[in-house]
DNA sequence: GTCGTTGCAAAACGTTTGCACACCG
DNA sequence: CGGTGTGCAAACGTTTTGCAACGAC
């Protein structure tokens, strides 16, 4: 478990800079998000109401918002349902397998060739981080051929 | 705009053949993909009410879904909102950008080294046509750039 | 004290379900 | 005529909005 409140200060100058205020609630959230690895809202409200059972999900939506605008935070699509948060640092790119819904995560530097081309050919500058890839994991792929 | 009811008796026999019955929503619902190139559940639904109003957009969701399943349709994901609905060769990867949201297609060739390389170290089989890619176009690197 | 932030309720949005009736084969 | 397919209304899960009260600075 990742220590509570760490880089609280961090946090609260963030927000000053920007004429933001400090809240206990956005420390939570914070806390919750790097806890949980990456998780939906509705996760991250469950995590945040153990120690707070009045934060409503509301703030939560919008503590996720601007968390990310301030770039502590980012969310990915995984495809269906609800997007899912992780703190800013933890990067690497989603693979969903769509038969069995196993998320498994792997290094952004696969995507470098990529990116590259995308750059190149279309002055693209490829997120590589909120995209979930879709295809069928190894299991998947072992248990159809074997039907 | 696509001939209507271009490919009436193959969609029939294809349903057919599962024992499924032909009807003219059914029909209805698969021009209008293939009219509007790739449209959102509720935009086909609009585009089909042109013709026929009281078609309703239950039946809408529920065509899709059928259509998907004997491989006639595709849908794709561009991130936030509703998914994307395409006639299924009318393949190609979407480029979304984040900032303005434009969505540009590019060919899936551009992702054969990629799916190779997740093939060989993850056994992940790419559905290169199911995700959105996100990031930042030409126009926005560029204004970005510029301020 | 000011004004950014919160909680609550309600609305909005996209999608699914239950059911009686319609119509394809 | 049997059973699949449809329309309608209502429920559903997720997210956003309006607004009065709260509390950080």
């Amino acid at each position: 478990m990742v220590e509570p409140g760490s880089g609280a200060s961090a946090l609260r100058d963030e927000l000053h800079q920007r004429g933001l205020r400090m809240t206990p609630q956005r420390q939570l959230v914070l806390d919750a998000v790097r806890d949980l690895g990456h998780a939906t809202p509705e996760q991250i409200c469950t995590r945040v109401q153990r120690s707070a059972p009045a934060v409503n999900i509301t703030t939560v939506y919008r503590t996720l918002d601007l968390l990310e605008r301030i770039g502590v935070v980012r969310h990915t699509h995984l495809g269906h349902g609800a997007p899912s948060y992780s703190a800013d640092d933890h990067q690497h790119v989603h693979l969903v397998c769509h038969d069995c819904g196993t998320v498994a995560e792997v290094p952004t530097e696969l995507m470098g060739g990529l990116a590259e081309q995308l750059r190149a050919a279309e002055g693209f500058q490829l997120d590589v981080t909120h995209v979930a890839l879709s295809g069928r994991c190894r299991d998947c792929t072992e248990t159809e051929a074997s039907r």
